[in-house]
DNA sequence: CTCGACTAGTCTCATTTGTAACTATATAGT
DNA sequence: ACTATATAGTTACAAATGAGACTAGTCGAG
């Protein structure tokens, strides 16, 4: 029907020249590592993860406030929780303020698990960025964050 | 059932300071904006845009090849070109050396289309790194590749 | 009060995604 | 030439995900 372009197109972009290219991928990459991690030595996905660490870091809270500090989405927070609790990391309360809510809060059990997991997540972190001096880790986080910024801010409806 | 703890856990780690939370948060964000693009001003989902943008920038070649230069596994690669070939912006021939394979084109379509979206893809990659000097971009870039290469080859079977 | 708009959390369902199996062909070793 | 094994591409199915409806409760305006 059409014969393949032999002749370079104009304007020309490459994936390999593309940001939001490597950063799905590299973020794609380290998820896969990380989140085989917790799945086969804690069996956790990344949300429940990410739930347990921030309970564990900041204390207790409740679910909307996670989903605040962890940038899940509130069905994602349901989710995670509901794991959680059926295997025992996480025991929640009704709130004294608003009766639709819960505090959440970990388990003795919760908080051991937080204690053994988080050496390996440090652990990976300290090997994916093993080759890199101590400006570049800086660097990457604070570019990782600059971008994130942005992006919000260019989405629609904001 | 085990009392809310109030004591800061030891060892601590706050998603915040976690490379692998700010990473993909910040894929996330990016990837939703510029899918949102895609999807809204020219139908097509993300995998669909890399086979293209493969395509017009290195020309023909078969499934696999893009597989190979593209991140993308190959059911992914399959469904994306299903979904090009259906809206006629890659055609395919059977490939003369091998009868499993098909060399993949660009229709004159699939140019066109190519050629409307670079503009719009380099566009948001500008905006994105508006903030930035050179020096930052080129270093971004560069680091998200050594996290990448780092995280696969730290990954298990490799 | 009490009406209307809003929020916390859950549930449902359609879509997306990933894994494994499958068909047809290719290639290497004997 | 013949069997083993590997590969290109597709298909089928299960699991993960996201958008919106839904329930129960809050809160401010009048």
């Amino acid at each position: 029907m059409s014969a393949p372009q032999r002749k370079p197109l104009t304007p020309l972009l490459r994936l390999g020249d593309y940001l939001p290219y490597h950063l799905t991928v590299a973020a794609n990459a380290v998820s896969n590592l990380i989140g085989g991690a917790y799945r086969a030595r804690f069996g956790l996905t990344v949300w429940q993860w990410r739930v347990l660490c921030t309970l564990g870091a900041e204390g207790p809270m409740t679910a909307q406030d996670i989903v605040a500090l962890s940038a899940m989405d509130k069905v994602t927070v349901s989710r995670a929780i509901q794991g959680l609790r059926r295997r025992g990391l996480v025991d929640r309360a009704k709130s004294k303020t608003d009766a639709r809510a819960f505090d959440l809060h970990l388990t003795a059990h919760g908080r051991t698990a937080y204690q053994e997991i988080v050496p390996v997540a440090l652990n990976y972190q300290d090997q994916l960025l093993e080759d890199l001096s101590a400006d570049e880790r800086r660097m990457l986080m604070g570019l990782l964050q600059t971008i994130c910024a942005k992006a919000r801010s260019l989405a629609p409806k904001e």
